[in-house]
DNA sequence: GTAGCAATACTTGTCAGACAATTGACTTTT
DNA sequence: AAAAGTCAATTGTCTGACAAGTATTGCTAC
């Protein structure tokens, strides 16, 4: 009977993320948040719970908190930059760049999954995977190709067909059927191979930027597999690096 | 007079995130950390104050915690692999991966901030700059080319001159005169200069991993600018990249 | 003897309340 | 008018407690 009710009832604290980023995301730039005690009694958590979440995102450079005044959401990276540490997608960081995406030469493949996919997926051989890949053009011209592989449940093709702007990420979260936790991204410096060089319109051996993603859901599997190429010069991703851990042996 | 001991008295959390860094450097991979409120009183901080201090590390994906089990320390990196949100010496790195990593081609020159200097290390037109560049071997092999560019007074050719074994940063966290806070790097992929090149023993147009990294002090100021060529297949880069923040706009 | 099950000790997750430290605005005094 | 003091608000930290999950241990039934 409380089935349907379940999936409300993850760990306090997932949920408590997912509201603090919804939070942050739609504070402006500068202004001060809620105090803590208000806050937390507005998100349902103890000031304990919450403060264990806002740390993350402290981390994360997203607020910066001084005792006695509050916490504020810092402005949120200039103009042209996207920080690694949040995954977001690429037309989404497109558009606050101020381009227009576009999808083209979409193409959506059901595959078996051999020794390589089986591996990566953690799925068994022989699996029915669908593979999905596509460009993404802004002002008509091919900046990125992508492509993923997911386990067979996790989307139909049918919500491929409709709805799709050319972000897997954002249609998972859209269809919200299974919670998302964390990506886990390499990357790497990579030539064009023929193949990718044309869909690119580049030319062969042309240097490009690979994130060979794994998505994780909350349950710890994994969802999607991604290869993403990236033409140098129109996107450029960032990463803020700590001091201190293995510093000191 | 307490200008001496105003180092040791910083805010509690900070002292706790290093000392928290170093008992996870320290712990070999897979091994339990000591339970929450031993570990607490062994800190000499209260155990709410503790997990929020591990929150920041569990979002680095550097622990583990299984409730009712224990909390881990994750093996960090199978082989080759580094997570780019802890800021660690291309040295220390190679060792970790049981490569021996030496230094050659070391060049040091006191140059004149231009336009550009001027602008990336946020100092005058004219400023005296000290720019280091050299070559990182791994088994008589080139993997590595870096330069860095540093304001007058952070280190003087006399520092360079004994000691270096090839990193900046471990350098500076030696001498420890200014106290490092965050590492703010640009990822980007390039080919390879015929300059570059001929320093890397590999052709022009050879792709290239490029870090161009500013390193924050405490106080906020640029103290380190550099530029970190990589060869793919010889290092693998990776960050955990979280859902939700701008996912909800 | 052995398989299954219940009790149990230990760990992390969360909560409530309290007090200390810091900041900024307001008020009072000089 | 300027300086000092007061005070409310906010984050930083602590204490103690209970809930929830896990693995081990020991008992019981067969």
């Amino acid at each position: 009977m409380d089935s349907i009710v379940k999936m409300e009832t993850q760990h306090p604290f997932q949920m408590l993320q997912t509201k603090l980023a919804k939070l942050i995301a739609e504070t402006p730039a500068g202004e001060r948040l809620p105090a803590e005690p208000e806050l937390a009694r507005i998100l349902g958590v103890s000031r304990a719970t919450l403060r264990e979440g806002m740390r993350t995102f402290e981390g994360q450079g997203l607020i910066r908190r001084r005792q006695g005044v509050g916490t504020f959401v810092v402005p949120q990276s200039k103009v042209i930059e996207a920080g690694l540490e949040v995954l977001e997608s690429i037309e989404r960081l497109a558009t606050r760049i101020g381009l227009k995406a576009t999808m083209g030469a979409l193409q959506i493949k059901d595959i078996v999954a051999g020794v390589e996919e089986s591996e990566k997926l953690q799925v068994e051989e022989g699996t029915q995977l669908v593979k999905v890949s596509r460009v993404i053009y802004t002002d008509g011209r091919p900046v990125a190709y992508l492509t993923d592989m997911l386990p067979p449940n996790i989307l139909t093709e049918e919500d491929l067909a409709t709805g799709f702007n050319g972000s897997v990420l954002e249609l998972l979260l859209k269809r919200g059927n299974i919670g998302l936790a964390k990506s886990f991204t390499d990357i790497q410096a990579v030539a064009a191979s023929a193949e990718i060089a044309k869909k690119l319109e580049i030319q062969r051996g042309d240097v490009l930027l690979l994130f060979v993603a794994r998505l994780y859901s909350d349950a710890g599997e994994i969802v999607d597999f991604s290869y993403s190429y990236f033409l140098p010069g129109y996107f450029r991703f960032h990463v803020i690096r700590s001091i201190g851990n293995s510093n000191f042996n």
